[in-house]
DNA sequence: TGCACCTATTCAACTCGTTGACTACACGAG
DNA sequence: CTCGTGTAGTCAACGAGTTGAATAGGTGCA
C-alpha cells in the first residue's frame, strides 16, 4: 500500500498515464519513490477498482490510445488520510554503493573507486535537472517570495531535500575517492 | 542476491548469529541495508548451502544455543568479486516521509509537521550513536591518523556518509518545519 | 506470582517488486 | 526497406521482502 501513496502524490500534479508515471512523471515524486511499469499498471488497476482514481481514455492519432488517470474525491480524501497517519519506521535506506564501500578493504579498491566516480557523475546530472526544475518553479522569484505565494510547497520542499542529498553525495564521494587513493598508494608504495 | 552482499559485508566485522544481524549487528551495515529476521535466516541458510559461510554452534547456558556464521574463503572471494562488479543503477531511494511532504498541500499540515519532528528526533539519536562509534574507531587519533593507519577504512567511510546524511536530515527538517508553520499561519490567519 | 519483555530460531502465507518478452503502430536515419 | 527508437500497454514467472505467529527458556519488576 506504499506505492499507492506515491502514485497519489504524483497525481496531485495533474492527470497522468501509466506510461507517464513509469517514466518518472516529470521527475517529481520519482526521485524518492520509483517503480517499474508493471508495478504501476497493476497498482493503477487496483486503485481504479477501489475508486481512488478514474481513467479517461484519450484517443490519439498516430499513437496508441492512452488512459489518463486522475484522483477522485475519494482519492483526495485518501491523500489527506495518508498524510495524517502516524509515520512508520524511519525508511530503511538501501544503497548498494555503500555495501561495496563497506567491503572495500577486502575487495577491489580501484573498482570501488570507479563505482564512486560513476555515482558522482549522475549526482551531478541529477543536480542539474533539479536546478532547472527549481528555476522553473521559482520563475524569477526568490525562495521567500515563492513560499509566501499561494502555490503548492510540498514539491518544492522535496526538491530541496533532493538537492541537498545530491550535493552531499558529491562532497562525500570526493572525500572518499581521495582517502581510497591514499590507501591504494600506501599499498603499492609501501 | 543483494541482501547476500550486505550480509557478507557485515560478516567482515567478525562472526555473527542471525539474531545479531537482525538487530543491526552493531549498527554497521544496518544503516544502509537492513532486513527482517526471516529474510536473514533464509538467506543465511542459502549462503551456507552455497559454501560462502560456515556455522559454528555455540552452546549457551540459560539461553538458546546460537549459530555463529563467518565467511569462508569462498565467501571472501565472493566479496572481492562483488566489489569488482559494475555498479547497478543508482539506488532508488524510498522515503515515506518525502511522499507525505510532497502531498502536504492536499493533506494535513500539522500531521506532516509532527512526522518531520519525529524524523528529527531519531536523526538526532542516530547521529549520537554514530558519534560514539566514531570515537570508538578513532580511539583518540585524528581522522588523518586513522586513515594513515592500517585498519579497515570501509566502515569508517560509510559511517561518515551516514553522519552527513543525518545532519542533512536535521537541517532540511528544521527548514521544512519553519516553512510549513509559515504556511499554516497564512491559512488560518488570512 | 504473574506479566511483560529478551534471546534465538522457525513456519506459513502473503504482497511487493523485478525481469524479460511480446503486441502494435509511427517516425526518422541510412 | 529495414533498423532502431519512442509511445502505450499487457502477460507470465520469479525472487525479494513483510507480517504474524509459534516455540521455549530466562530475566526483571512490582
Amino acid at each position: 500500500m506504499a506505492l499507492r501513496n506515491a502514485v497519489m502524490a504524483a497525481l496531485l500534479e495533474g492527470e497522468a498515464s501509466g506510461y507517464d508515471l513509469a517514466k518518472g512523471f516529470d521527475a517529481s515524486v520519482a526521485n524518492f519513490w520509483m517503480a517499474t511499469p508493471q508495478q504501476l499498471y497493476r497498482e493503477l488497476e487496483r486503485m481504479e477498482g477501489d475508486g481512488l482514481i478514474t481513467a479517461r481514455v484519450v484517443e490519439q492519432e498516430r499513437r496508441p490510445n492512452k488512459r489518463l488517470f486522475s484522483l477522485t474525491a475519494a482519492g483526495l480524501e485518501a491523500v489527506r488520510a495518508y498524510t495524517a497517519e502516524p509515520p512508520g519506521k524511519p525508511t530503511a535506506i538501501r544503497d548498494e554503493l555503500m555495501v561495496k564501500v563497506q567491503s572495500v578493504d577486502a575487495g577491489d579498491i580501484e573498482a570501488v573507486r570507479s563505482a564512486i566516480a560513476e555515482r558522482m557523475e549522475w549526482a551531478t546530472a541529477k543536480l542539474a535537472r533539479y536546478t532547472r526544475l527549481q528555476q522553473r518553479l521559482l520563475d524569477g522569484r526568490t525562495e521567500d517570495e515563492y513560499f509566501a505565494g499561494g502555490e503548492r510547497i510540498g514539491p518544492y520542499l522535496t526538491l530541496l531535500r533532493g538537492m541537498a542529498f545530491e550535493r552531499d553525495n558529491l562532497h562525500w564521494s570526493e572525500m572518499a575517492l581521495n582517502r581510497l587513493e591514499q590507501r591504494a598508494a600506501a599499498f603499492s608504495g609501501g
